[in-house]
DNA sequence: TATGAATGAGAATTCATTCAT
DNA sequence: CATGAATGAATTCTCATTCAT
């Protein structure tokens, strides 16, 4: 009986916890990380204020939450949907197509990361950056201009893609360009772009 | 006499807004667009508190006000050193590392433009990426991801810096990157990079 | 429980907004309707700055729900108290003198009335003075100045009722005036004075 | 030539006083005596801060100055001219009709009057109205709600005159009306309404 | 005398946080 | 655990007053 009392209220606890940060993640990207008002967020999640005190400390705690439960389910599922895949530059190129179809599917995550983002997230796919770099396959005069160029360029995409309506191929073609602006032999580009996407990233799991 | 009186009075009153403002591109630069207390431009400005709203209405307003004035400036400041300048792709190019050598001179003026500027500022140079485009000097599957990649690119590079030392060559990378993801002929952006840096751009003018 | 908890919290929020109300008729009757501060009126009324912003938007609202109370409880205790009266003039005087006597037992609701309330209230008998007009129980060369005077008459009344001592037949004597004003016959002006004065109007009602 | 001087200065002064006052009179009427600020007198009069300053020590000051320059000013042109009127009723009458007409013709002191004088200004004809009480020519069962409702309606009277578009008789008829309410011999009332309406208080005296 | 920029005390308002139920 | 009324510190904003020119 208490077994069952304490499983019970640990799903419910969970609910509560998740809806918080599902409303979280649509207070941050529409007003960004430092304009919301707890009651902003307590109203979209449908709670009340003294509830959200018993989950978090302050909005600062519940930005950091949601950044890392984000950054966390991105990773992971490109991880899982690149498991097969070699070679830095379809790693890395397939990542970030996969990256924008995700963001298509999913609007105000696209929001919440080209908004709130900082590094920790936005460097994600490093590895295959240096993997790359190391072994020749992409080439650069200062490896650093060419993060930012990266980073920057995505970050500006998902704003766009989270705000207006945008033509199915313009991930492709941001991709396409990134890797261009990296020096990727053309052919290996072509490949890139022709590959069929890997399953995955396009569903919300929930925290 | 009643003219004189005019005259300091003005004087004085264009004094005490340039201090605002200069206070205010401090602020905004370090903090962001919207965490700013109007104390923490009272204090870096060196006023009282009611002298700052004989000028402004609101940190709202002031932000505007302050977007206007550096934008207004830069633009005067670009025209004015690419005067002679012909050909979209050495505009372009040369617009981009003077805005850079600009950053570069002045990191407090580079975070604010990386931070708190949107469309209005970064898409200046928009004549001549369109007149490339025309020619044909640029070429780009989307011209709007080819933008966004150039625009985000900019704005992180100028956040890098204006808040790190940063290599001298760097912003020239930067822009070497960009021209290539425009898809220019390597013998222009050749070109574009050894050209002389026209003067310019370096110098903070008083609003 | 929840029922409970509901309920407590609803009795709770009546008994602080019943206070505020009380609070603000005495500011508003002392001070004026423009003169208050919020802090008077918090002063006043025993609660924290932050607990009138939860009831009240700011001193206009609440000084117009404090006349939206007054009104409709006088409204509500002269209707209940001359249910059964019959006649314009009676109906009228009776009126006015309960008005006078309830002015009496409670001066400061008498200086809120004088002070603040506009047409609204004051026109409160309306239907009686018009019934009245039609059947010729009242006559005047301009039923607008005829209701001007009465109505100056009665706020000017309530006003030295509130601020000193009256004599106990002050408010009998103006009632007579007013009706001799009104071209009233003067044995109906004597029916109306000898009439017992109905109960009613003379105690506070929260709101 | 220091006699020219200060006779041009004391000129000035006056001059600048006398719109100070006008401004009053306009502002407050149009605003009541507590709501107006230093700047809406001073941009009413169209002078500077300072200046005002000059002047009146506060908008206190002010409005006592603005009361006491409209009181001293009825107060003579209606002596003035009711110099050879006798009789109490006569001179009564005669100086409520006159003060209507003053009214209609500059219903910005009508407002003023009516929203801003305190006892001061409104019992000014307490003379007459005493010495009709002691002759007999005035009854009331208590002088006091008489003086009340007599005050009263008045004021409402001016502010309606000031307000709105009234009828040419609406004064007269009101006038009536109080010697009704004093207890007048309607012959008498008769007298007063028919008499030629003496010269003066329709013109504005500067101060 | 006239001006209006500068000032800062005080009033209004917001909002994160607590806590009794 | 959930609730939302109450709180008051922090912040915004107003405006009477001063004073150098």
């Amino acid at each position: 009986m208490s077994d069952h009392r304490m499983r019970v209220g640990r799903e419910r606890s969970e609910r509560t916890q998740a809806r918080i940060l599902r409303a979280a993640l649509q207070v941050f990207a529409d007003q960004g990380p430092d304009a919301p008002k707890i009651d902003d967020v307590v109203a979209a999640a449908g709670i009340s204020r003294g509830t959200f005190y018993n989950y978090f400390d302050s909005v600062d705690a519940l930005l950091a939450a949601t950044c890392a439960w984000t950054t966390r389910e991105s990773i992971e599922s490109i991880e899982e949907a690149l498991a097969g895949v070699e070679g830095p530059a379809l790693r890395y190129g397939l990542g970030l197509r996969l990256f924008f179809a995700r963001a298509r599917s999913d609007p105000t995550w696209s929001r919440f990361v080209g908004r709130v983002w900082r590094v920790d997230g936005l460097e994600l796919p490093d590895r295959d950056l240096d993997e790359g770099l190391d072994r020749g396959v992409f080439r650069a005069a200062s490896p650093t201009a060419m993060r930012d160029l990266v980073r920057g360029g995505v970050r500006e995409a998902l704003l766009r893609i989270g705000t207006e309506r945008t033509a199915p191929e313009y991930g492709d073609h941001l991709t396409e360009l990134c890797l261009q602006a990296l020096g990727t032999d053309p052919r290996l580009i072509a490949a890139v772009m022709e590959h069929e996407l890997p399953e995955g990233l396009e569903e919300d799991e929930s925290p």
